[in-house]
DNA sequence: CCCCGCTTGTTATTAATTTAACATAAATAT
DNA sequence: ATATTTATGTTAAATTAATAACAAGCGGGG
């Protein structure tokens, strides 16, 4: 069922729960809670312990049967898994309202994700500094990025000129992408990995949310799936 | 297998996909593309047209054999079922780094959501205004709401006080929170719907994905699962 | 020292999601 | 007209994810 040097893939799925546990282990530790199992965590995240087991088991045997996790030690592998164990070097490219707010949000350093630069076209504001991070100009980034060891490219340019951008950076020892454009992003064939931000995505899944009640009436009142909605009865010619 | 007046749930990952949809058929129209098929909008996203077809029947029958999809008309069954026929009224809590961001983007009223006020405790810019949208302060914040027909709170303030305003929140009209705090909501037995943008666990998932390869050979080095962390050999006493 | 309860890691089961298959109907070409 | 191609909506199969079940190991108490 398993080849010797095979490994199991880890779903995303359970990619998407780790900080959850990484930051209510996080929590437990600044009480000083020492051991904690598997159905007291499934109480503060909410999940089941079950799935919990199950996740943590992707990447190790970290507890104790009759005992549980210890607190500090599941925390401290969790943040290993999570590649929190060396801090991260960023580059913030474009210095615009989200830009400037990125670069103010004290919060990433905490995790030991630090913005060493700024980049930006902007004339007005290149020389300048936001909370003592240099911006330079966008023309100095490739150099930039490859003699200063950077490990990650924060993207909040305006969607228009993403494509020229990731241009630039895939010539780059840049390891990762977190784009807050617009814009998708397609590196393939190239080991930087692409983490997209879309606000908008968000924003239309809660508006969707918030109208599905409304939109449940409408199929009702409809009888359910068997409505036709004959969109067009002839048409005489028509343009591929 | 299916009750007359029963409406199957739509589940949370086709809701997700919705978005996706809406932006792809946007550009669509914008270049006066009529017709599409279920497999030019799967060369196009990325998924399945298998999963488009899928994803589609379960709001209604858009298409037509032979032809495919109506570009224009399937565009706007998926904006009336994301509740983007009428424009909402949102605003915006917290005037931080990140809040101003916010406010300053124009990429939400492109899509009907318009921010119509902004409430902040900071006595330095309440009275002020950004992009002609009025500051005021938190303590109107009920009345206005209730007084105003609004919809979405988007909630930008720190994370200690996120509880504070959410308790005022479900004492108004409001149908809905996009929260950017870092602070989990959890509004139980209200119809209001709740989205969170968590920012730091998309920079920590992708740090994790960042670190993966590291992460295999770590996990090889231990041949596989069967390595065990005995994390303590001896404890003398404990802690509950 | 030995038993009892607790809790893990893992296997089995169930549920959900994705992909494939196909019968059917419209559109186009002959 | 008629045949052929195209592409849907829908049912079936396969895959993936979540939950439940359980054997085995450790800790605590007598």
């Amino acid at each position: 069922m398993e080849q010797p040097g095979e490994i199991k893939k880890v779903s995303m799925a359970v990619i998407k729960r780790l900080p959850k546990y990484y930051k209510c282990l996080g929590e437990l530790l600044r009480k000083n809670v020492e051991r904690v199992s598997s159905q007291e965590l499934s109480k503060l995240l909410g999940f089941t312990a079950s799935q919990i087991r199950q996740d943590l088991n992707n990447f190790g045997e970290f507890g104790q049967q009759g005992y549980g996790y210890n607190v500090s030690q599941l925390y401290n592998e969790v943040a290993k898994i999570l590649g929190l164990t060396t801090s991260h070097k960023m580059v913030l490219i474009g210095a615009g309202n989200l830009g400037q707010a990125l670069a103010n949000y004290s919060g990433f350093a905490t995790h030991g994700f630090n913005i060493i630069a700024i980049f930006d076209t902007n004339p007005s504001i290149v020389g300048r500094k936001i909370r003592d991070i240099p911006i330079y100009h966008v023309d100095d980034m490739e150099y930039f990025i490859n003699s200063n060891d950077v490990d990650i490219a924060v993207l909040a340019v305006p969607g228009d000129v993403t494509e020229k951008i990731v241009e630039v950076l895939v010539n780059t020892d840049i390891r990762g992408i977190w784009n807050f454009t617009p814009t998708e992003i397609n590196v393939s064939n190239k080991d930087i990995t692409v983490e997209n931000v879309h606000l908008i995505d968000s924003l239309l899944t809660l508006s969707y949310r918030i109208n599905e009640s409304w939109l449940r009436e409408r199929l009702l009142k409809q009888e359910g799936k068997n409505t036709k909605f004959p969109h067009r009865k002839k048409m005489s010619f028509m343009v591929k």
